[in-house]
DNA sequence: GCCAACGTTGGC
DNA sequence: GCCAACGTTGGC
């Protein structure tokens, strides 16, 4: 297998939660939804089986805050969302069809949930260079996958250990 | 609810 | 191919 990459996945939660994914045990867990071409290119050529990554919840309801809530690793290669055919989703995409699928997605393992998440506020107050790298914390990033170096992924991960 | 960022659409 | 209008994301 290819060296492990490292990304963040970000996640609303108002339509998914990473108890989605836990409840899921050692199922597979299919990461529907993504509409937009970048990020659809992203999982064809980019993400692999193996790859580890920080899940994310944005847009949460007042007062919870945005953050890191745990670790899962990618399960599968890219395969068709099959939420795009699905009129009752509110992905559903007629566009993307059996035959000729746009959208593409892979499946999410839960691998750790962290004892302590790590909150969007204290990656953007943190002086470690790693974080202050991030993609996360630049102006007008709306990326829902972003890659994330090893050295952000330690410190990320150290803080959501409790260290 | 507000609004900045910015990707996408569509008229030309 | 340009670019203005529009829609979505997502923090606050």
């Amino acid at each position: 297998m290819a060296e492990a990459r490292y990304w963040l996945f970000k996640c609303n939660v108002k339509y998914d939660t990473f108890a989605d994914l836990l409840a899921k045990g050692n199922q597979p867990y299919p990461w529907h939804g993504v509409r937009s071409y970048q990020i659809r290119n992203l999982i064809r050529d980019k993400i692999a089986v193996g790859d580890k990554v920080l899940f994310y919840h944005s847009s949460p309801q007042w007062p919870k805050r945005p953050e890191v809530v745990g670790i899962a690793r990618v399960v599968t290669a890219a395969y068709p969302d099959f939420s795009a055919w699905d009129e009752t989703s509110p992905f559903y995409a007629p566009k993307s069809t059996r035959d000729n699928p746009i959208w593409l997605m892979v499946d999410l393992q839960a691998e750790l949930e962290f004892a302590q998440p790590v909150t969007l506020r204290e990656i953007k107050e943190s002086d470690h260079p790693a974080l202050r790298g991030m993609m996360l914390v630049q102006l007008g990033n709306r990326l829902s996958i972003q890659p994330v170096s090893k050295e952000a992924w330690d410190v990320v991960v150290g803080m959501g250990m409790g260290k």
